[in-house]
DNA sequence: GCCAACGTTGGC
DNA sequence: GCCAACGTTGGC
């Protein structure tokens, strides 16, 4: 089992409206980023965990835990002309993005915020990704040892 | 294959 | 809104 951060812009899609989706589920879909759809596609089991962090917003962090409920399956939003993730180098015969299906498992109690994990990016938290400079990746890897610290954190 | 131009991400 | 970082594109 492994451990993964999703990045969402809370006016995009909030973890309130994953709360009120249908079954707490939804498809993951618009990631238009090599390295995160190779996550997507060829690393990410049913039953793995993920972070879900909202992004470009007043205050980013950590609000919430999800789970991969389906693995990967090609993304039917860069096929379709009226989306804003069309891609029409994308083809079903040989598609170029992938989804996966999360279910919410819970929000955190308390919004860990950015500025918290920070705090811990010299000692504990080193080899975090989320904390590197200049990091955009919107799909990334955690460490069990940095996902159990970081639910410890208060 | 190089690299400049451009677009996007995301924190602040 | 600004700007640094980074990925992608396209001419050569």
């Amino acid at each position: 089992m492994r451990y993964w951060l999703l990045k969402s812009e809370p006016g995009d899609f909030s973890i309130d409206d994953l709360a009120a989706s249908e079954n707490q589920s939804t498809c993951w879909d618009g990631v238009r980023n090599y390295q995160a759809r190779n996550f997507i596609r060829n690393e990410m089991k049913k039953g793995d965990l993920a972070f879900f962090y909202h992004s470009s917003c007043a205050e980013p962090g950590i609000t919430g835990i999800v789970e991969i409920t389906r693995e990967a399956y090609p993304d039917e939003t860069a096929f379709d002309h009226n989306d804003k993730h069309f891609d029409p180098k994308s083809q079903r015969s040989d598609p170029r993005w992938y989804v996966v299906d999360v279910q919410l498992k819970h929000k955190l109690e308390k919004y860990l915020t950015l500025a918290k994990l920070r705090q811990h990016a010299g000692d504990s938290l080193s080899a975090l990704q989320l904390l590197k400079r200049g990091n955009r990746l919107s799909v990334m890897p955690i460490a069990p040892d940095d996902w159990k610290f970081i639910l410890t954190i208060d």
